[in-house]
Order: structure tokens, then C-alpha cells, then sequence
DNA sequence: CCCGCTCCTCGAACCGGTTCGACGGAAGTT
DNA sequence: AACTTCCGTCGAACCGGTTCGAGGAGCGGG
């Protein structure tokens, strides 16, 4: 079923269907609906690798997502379906590389064969190898998360500072004077991950400016994990009255943590934090927090690509979200 | 950087390069290490379109998967991670493909334009046209889930009329007389989804076995669902110890209906279910559930998949997997 | 010395599309 | 009636690989 086996059976030429399907030169009626009509009949669809090393685009995008390693949190399960539905408006598909240990194999694969025409970047770091290399090579790309020095390219990220510090003055402004800080997975704090450092770094500037004792933790992704964090927490310094949490995937065990120790939520302690809303809503009481907006982070990353793609001349552009507060229940006055 | 380029300066014919780099025929050392040096030195790599037109493979695998419009649950976040990670080990990649509303356009695009090699269907119904379809072309597919004749076609599935029966008895055992059972949302349990459907009759039936009081809900896939599903639960029969949920993402939701209702889970209400065990571990109690494995069905699937693509001839296989209740924290006697 | 065999390499055809230059015929001009 | 213009179509080349049949070089045997 070929566009050759088409062309015989219309009548016509091998490039008179091609420019019948594409329009990129005139065809008069007659013929195009001749080869409508084959084309209806033998459910013609014209193969995409051909089309591909003809044309030089492969119609697909990648989207680098972090390794298994790390367990997923529900953030990114989120960001990937929106991605994947924004990439099919513009009639892209998506192609999944985990850019794990060796992300090398994975990673040139997309690149060096050409199997995609950009490519999305999930988790990104500070100081991200892959971006340089992407970078040197112009190969049009979008990162999730804004490196070390994001200015001249990509990217759609979040305000982690901001964030982080917005949930430290919504805390001081209840009267809060002792808090923790629970940060994602040490490996990643230390592999240099873009939000565990950014958000550490407006934890930490907020609360010196609010003048607040602090401790900062970096927890595992799992409910184990934040479980035990929280039990160091209130080892470390028993006076602490709320904690602040990039850490999605810890807060089941966070608050386990707090019901096992006695402390009621928000009564005795105030919980907050960076999560999707989804996952916030899911938690009893229900997390004040800023809002992940996971959804529109994938379509906003996969416009900017198209847009890179289209128009491969256009400057660089970004957006940087910083969603407010989502008061819930989880947090309260501290009581004196 | 291509095959013609290799050939040039390595003086030598672009059919030499090919059989250099597939080993499909001998080629001499000294030849060989001359070509390869030149390939080290431009960092050459096939072009992937180019090699998917001329063998007819294009080493990637679709993952169809459910739109976004019923939200994605943790364990299908898990499952899309596994699939992705274990084609990884066949040099396989992954191409997503939402099979929404109109199913068509872009399930089409994947069979028909020939992008990728086999698929892998998620969510599968009872009668699912997509199986039906696939197997009318012979297109090499494994279903997650087991349709209503899963006689001579590849699926791994899970055993749910068996997991929901696990979960009557346990319950049963404890003695429960009044139980509800919180199935996955209605419109899908219309669509013939076989999770649901499965589920709910291994529950009813389990339920007559013991003589149990029943009633069975449907529920939206979020907290908000489970919530007010929980309400109608009590308001139908306050007399209900237990509920049974094959409902994921509702289940934040009920322990919260259960905690506003007063009602202390183990000691006033059991719960269980068939969950992931991540998500099982993130609420309090813990819920003792039937584990989905997750990641060993995304494995099991690739590894079935690429066997039939390796050998076309093989016989249809399948893995039916029936893990055992983990016990946690979420079930006890009941109170006379 | 010639033949036949093995081993390696080459050229050409092919996969299924896209695109460019050319060409034939109808319509419009003078 | 001859000349240009424009429209629609065609054939050929190309994208970058793979694969097949053929052929040359080197070798041992007769």
C-alpha cells in the first residue's frame, strides 16, 4: 500500500499523488478526487520513516524524563500526560528516553539517529551537561527547569525560590518560629537538581530574613523516608512547630510521622509545602501549598517548541510560573 | 555525517560500511578498524529512518494509553515507567500514543504510517475494537488487561475477579457482614473497562459465597470522588463496617469521608483493596491491599512483545498475575 | 600453468516518500 | 496564425540506509 501501488491504480504519476496529498502544487479537481477515491479504497496512509528521510522531520519529539531510579512522583506522571496531549494538537507524537545512568545511549540515540526533531527536558540540573551539549549542537530543545545560567535559552520552570519562600512568610505570618525544610533525595540535592537547590536556597534567605530557626533535611521519594525524616525532625529539635516540603512523594510518611509523634494537623503543627494540587487534595488534612501547575508546564513547554521548531530563527523565550498559595488545611497559628 | 561520508574517506564502498558495521557478512580486520576509525573520529550514527525504510523496523514500540481525561493513577505512572525502562534493555524506544476520543486519528497514525514495530494497549475493555482491529491486521500487540476472549491473543493481565474474592474473604474472615465495594469511575465501567468489570463480579460473587450485605459504588478517579462517595456509603447503610476499592486515586478521598464520619480505621471500618503498594504506603493506616505490581507487568509486557516480534510464529502467550494481600494497617475484627 | 575455491569488496537496486525541472496543451494576445 | 502564459502532470533525482549478485585477489591443488 504505497503511494506507487496508488499512482498506478488512479493513473496518475508517483508525484502527482504526492502534491494531490500535499497541496504544494496545484492539482486539478478532477485528478485529486480520482485519487481520493483510491486512496479511500485501499486505506492508503504514507509510511513515516519515508517521509521522514525524505523530508528530514520526523514529526516526533522526545521527552527525556528522568530514571526509575528515583521513583516517580505523581508531578510528573501529570507533566508527561500534558505533554504527550499538547504534542498530538500539533500532530507530534512523543517519544519516552530515560536519561538514567547511561544516559549517554539513550540520549545520543534520540539525537544521533534523528529519531526526533527537539526534545523536552525533564529535571533539570544547575549545571546540566545535557543542555550544553544540546546547546552546542543548536538542536531545538525545551527544558523543564531553569540551569545555572538559563539566559539565550529554552525553558519553561518554576519559581522555586519564590515558592519556597512564600511558604516561609505564610508560615512566619502565622506566628511560626522554628521550621524544617524537607528537600528532595540527597543524590539529587548533590547531582546539582535545579528545584531541590533553588528551593533550598529561598528557604533558607526567607527565613533568615523572617528571622526564624531552621533545619533542613533531604528525604528520600517515599513514604518510608518521609517517615523517618520526620521522626529526626522532632529528635533534632522537638520545639518545631511546621516544616516546609518539595518532597511529594515523603508527605504520606511526613504526616504518619506527625499522627504517630502526637502532633495534630494543623492544631500543634503546620504543614506546607511545593505539591501538585492533585496530590495535595488527596492528604487529610489537605496540604497548603503552592500548586504544581504540571499541566500547563507540558503544554507551555511543548508551544515553545513547536514555536522553536516553526520558526527556527526566533530568540529565545521561557516562562517562569510562580503559582500562589493554595490555602487548604493544613496549616494554622502557632499556638504561643 | 552519513553512510557515503564513512565510505569516502575511508576509501572504501558504502556496502563495506554497512556489513562493517552489522557483521551480516565478513569483513576484513584491517578494513574494518579503518572504517571505524573514521566513524570514531565524525562520531557518526545511522540515521534512524533511513535504516527503519530499508529494513522494514523501526525498533520502537507504541504505548497506548488512556487519555487524560480520566486522570492518570499512580499506577499507571509506574507501569508507563517500567515499559519504558525494560525495552530500554532491547534497544527498543517508546512512542506514546493517547487513545482518547477519537482513538482513531492517532492509534491509526501509529499502525498505519508504520512508526513503530508492535504496541502495548493499556486499559483494555471487555470488548475492546482496538484488540479486535489489531488482531484482524496481525499486528503485533499485547494487551494489559484480559478481554472477554482473550483466547489466541498476548495480554498480561490481573487476575481481578480473583483479587476482589481475596479481598471479600479477607474481610469475611474478619467478620464483616456489611461491605461496600468503590469501583472505578462509572463511565467506565459503561465502557466495558475489565478492571472493573472483573473486579465488581469477583466481589458479588465472593460476597453471595459468604453471605455478605453489599452494596457496590462507582466513584471518580480523585479525592474529592472518594469523599463524597464515602458519604453515600455511610448515609446507605451506616451499618457498614468495610469497604473493598479497586479505586486508586479515590482512596485519600475515603479515609477522609471515614475520619469526618468519626469512623477510626482498623477499629471502626477495615479497608481494602487492590492498590499499588507505593500508594498503598503513602496513606495512614497503611492499607492492606492486593499489591499491583506495576513494574513486573510493564516488564512482562515488553519482554511478550518482543518475543513476538523476534518470532512471528510463536503461539499467543500470557501472564495472569494474582498477587497476595500484603497486610498493613487497614483491616481488623470487626467490633459485635 | 590453469583451474577452482575462499575471502573480501563493489556497484546497483531497492525501501517509499518529496521535490525540481521540463514539457504538453489550452487559453489569451496581437 | 504564431507567440506567449499558465496550468497540470510527468520523469528523474534524491534522502540514507540495506542487501543481493557479481567480480577480483590470493591461494592451493592438479
Amino acid at each position: 500500500m504505497n503511494i506507487g501501488e496508488i499512482a498506478k491504480r488512479a493513473g496518475v504519476s508517483r508525484s502527482t499523488v504526492s502534491y494531490a496529498l500535499s497541496g504544494k502544487r496545484p492539482v486539478s479537481g478532477e485528478t485529486r478526487q480520482k485519487i481520493q477515491r483510491v486512496i479511500d479504497e485501499l486505506g492508503y496512509q504514507p509510511n513515516a520513516s519515508a517521509r521522514a528521510l525524505a523530508n528530514g522531520r520526523t514529526d516526533t519529539i522526545g521527552l527525556v524524563f528522568p530514571p526509575a531510579g528515583n521513583h516517580y512522583t505523581g508531578m510528573q506522571l501529570d507533566f508527561i500526560g500534558s505533554v504527550v496531549e499538547a504534542a498530538a494538537t500539533y500532530d507530534y507524537d512523543v517519544l519516552l528516553s530515560p536519561s538514567g545512568v547511561d544516559s549517554d545511549r539513550s540520549f545520543q540515540r534520540l539525537l544521533g539517529e534523528r529519531r526526533v526533531d527537539g526534545a523536552i527536558l525533564m529535571e533539570i540540573r544547575l549545571d546540566d551537561d545535557r543542555l550544553e551539549h544540546l546547546a552546542a549542537l543548536d538542536f531545538p530543545s525545551v527544558a523543564i527547569g531553569r540551569s545555572a545560567h538559563p539566559d539565550g535559552s529554552w525553558w519553561v520552570g518554576l519559581d522555586h525560590t519564590a515558592l519556597a519562600a512564600a511558604c516561609v512568610h505564610h508560615l512566619a505570618d502565622l506566628g511560626h518560629r522554628r521550621v524544617a525544610f524537607v528537600n528532595r533525595p540527597e543524590q539529587l540535592l548533590r547531582a546539582g537538581y535545579e528545584s531541590a537547590h533553588r528551593g533550598l536556597d529561598g528557604f533558607t534567605k526567607a527565613a533568615a530574613e523572617r528571622g526564624l530557626t531552621v533545619r533542613t533535611y533531604t528525604c528520600g521519594d517515599d513514604a518510608a523516608s518521609g517517615l523517618t525524616c520526620l521522626e529526626r525532625i522532632l529528635h533534632d529539635d522537638p520545639a518545631t512547630t511546621a516544616l516546609v516540603t518539595l518532597n511529594e512523594a515523603a508527605l504520606g510518611g511526613l504526616y504518619r510521622g506527625l499522627a504517630q509523634a502526637g502532633r495534630h494537623v494543623p492544631r500543634d503543627f503546620s504543614v506546607t509545602g511545593v505539591v501538585a494540587s492533585r496530590w495535595a487534595e488527596t492528604v487529610t488534612p489537605q496540604l497548603t501549598a503552592a500548586d504544581v501547575p504540571a499541566e500547563q508546564m507540558g503544554r507551555l513547554a511543548v508551544d515553545l517548541l513547536v514555536q522553536r521548531l516553526d520558526h527556527p530563527d526566533t530568540p529565545a523565550r521561557n516562562h517562569l510560573l510562580a503559582p500562589p498559595i493554595s490555602l487548604r488545611a493544613s496549616t494554622a497559628p502557632a499556638t504561643p
